[in-house]
DNA sequence: CGTTTGCTTGAAGTAGGTCAATGTGAGTGG
DNA sequence: CCACTCACATTGACCTACTTCAAGCAAACG
């Protein structure tokens, strides 16, 4: 009936979309932006805003005394400022960490879909929840496995995130991340991130011609960190009809 | 008008409801369940609800191969379940902690409520993004911040939260875990706990009557860890109209 | 009372942090 | 084409905050 937009393509992941609700969601869609590498996503600070991340990666990353953690990396095709719509975002920033595209919405757009498209507002709680699970994930897991154990969750992660939206077979993927940057996010030194991925390469679990980074033994990884992919169902059973 | 519930008890604190959405909430209420420490929460495995915590603590944990890990605690008032709302729980359940109450609401009067009470979609929404961004904040520190810091950090979260609903000055509490299950919520072995807390004894920042613990120095705590409470703040000027 | 549960304290071992030096490729200007 | 630089990766050596192990206590409870 009519084009996809960016959000539409992301929201059709999870549930089929009416024409009614795709119209809509087109017409509350704004201009998108074009950003470079470093940018600040236009998002949190002062303009209430959401976004899905139509190119590139982005990386939230909490400023802490010892410098700054990465806590979610984001993937072409992520709603970006979902986390910060409640308004506490303070200390934290939406940083883009290649150069990419972003579609907005602004928050009180978002408001009037969450009244004329019940079902969405529905989808957009159940992806909240579901980040927030994993973020427990992480969280138990940051304390309990060692530094090897997190490198390999963390390019499990991200492939079966990438996977989504590119379909293919997809063990090899860009990483445009450098190793101080994955050290941030994965909660360790730099140099533990090289000590780590030293030992995979030896162990031929991966394999590296950078940026790109090939998982050649999915299966042992997935095994020896007992992964589990949350998105792989998400319970719509409870939703409201759609318009 | 009508007496209130747990839940528009708890939602009140954020916006004030109108009667028509209180009425609301009143009719989706299910009969409340008495619970005993150590039950696991009817909420998530099988039955597919939403719930309030009434009284008492209770806990969500994740499975680990080295053990148990504590990835959240929920205090009086609490709304449980929320993150599993999308299904995805493997790995995780929710625990009582203490004896308590909880108020149940099916999944599906939420999915209804929605369509029929924007506003109230808008605010757990809101309400998911700032746990979130909480989550953000942890699993940032808990990599960074030192056992004793982020053991000065669990105890003012604590604090803050309790303060919410008690209203009092409330720098004493009530803290019904040992310091082996303090050490599983903070990330360390249950000894670290001991003896940072010995530490803080020493430094007279706390004062410990088992099982209540006292905030002697809230502000030197706070000072030590940068500490800043995201629930202060919650930014509902995109929420729809109410009913 | 004895048993259990949780707190306390000491001592030894280790994963991973910090510091420091070297290597390497990509980009820039002469 | 060759310095020169800059950003990043690599490797080694040392050090510390934590974990694990172990043993003694104190209060709660049958």
């Amino acid at each position: 009936m009519s084009e996809d937009t960016c959000l539409t393509k992301r929201l059709c992941a999870f549930i089929e979309l009416t024409d009614a609700e795709r119209d809509y969601i087109r017409d509350i869609e704004e201009e998108s932006h074009e950003l470079s590498k470093g940018d600040v996503v236009p998002i949190t600070e002062g303009a209430g805003k959401v976004g899905v991340l139509d190119s590139g990666w982005a990386v939230a990353v909490t400023q802490t005394p010892k410098g700054e953690r990465i806590t979610h990396v984001y993937l072409p095709g992520d709603i970006v400022g979902l986390a910060e719509i409640g308004g506490a975002f303070e200390g934290q920033r939406l940083r883009m960490q290649t150069d990419g595209k972003v579609c907005p919405f602004a928050r009180t757009k978002i408001g009037r879909a969450i009244s004329d498209l019940p079902r969405l507002a529905a989808l957009l709680l159940a992806v909240s929840s579901i980040d927030q699970m994993n973020l427990r994930d992480r969280l138990a897991f940051c304390t309990t496995y060692s530094a090897e154990d997190r490198l390999i969750l963390f390019l499990l992660d991200l492939r079966a995130r990438l996977a989504l939206p590119n379909v293919g077979s997809g063990n090899r993927f860009r990483l445009p991340l450098t190793q101080v940057e994955i050290g941030r996010a994965i909660g360790t030194s730099d140099i533990t991130v090289n000590k780590a991925l030293q030992d995979l390469l030896r162990r031929q679990w991966i394999e590296i011609e950078r940026p790109y980074h090939r998982l050649l033994d999915r299966r042992a990884m997935e095994l020896q960190v007992n992964y589990i992919d949350r998105f792989a169902t998400i319970d719509t059973s409870w939703f409201p009809d759609a318009v």
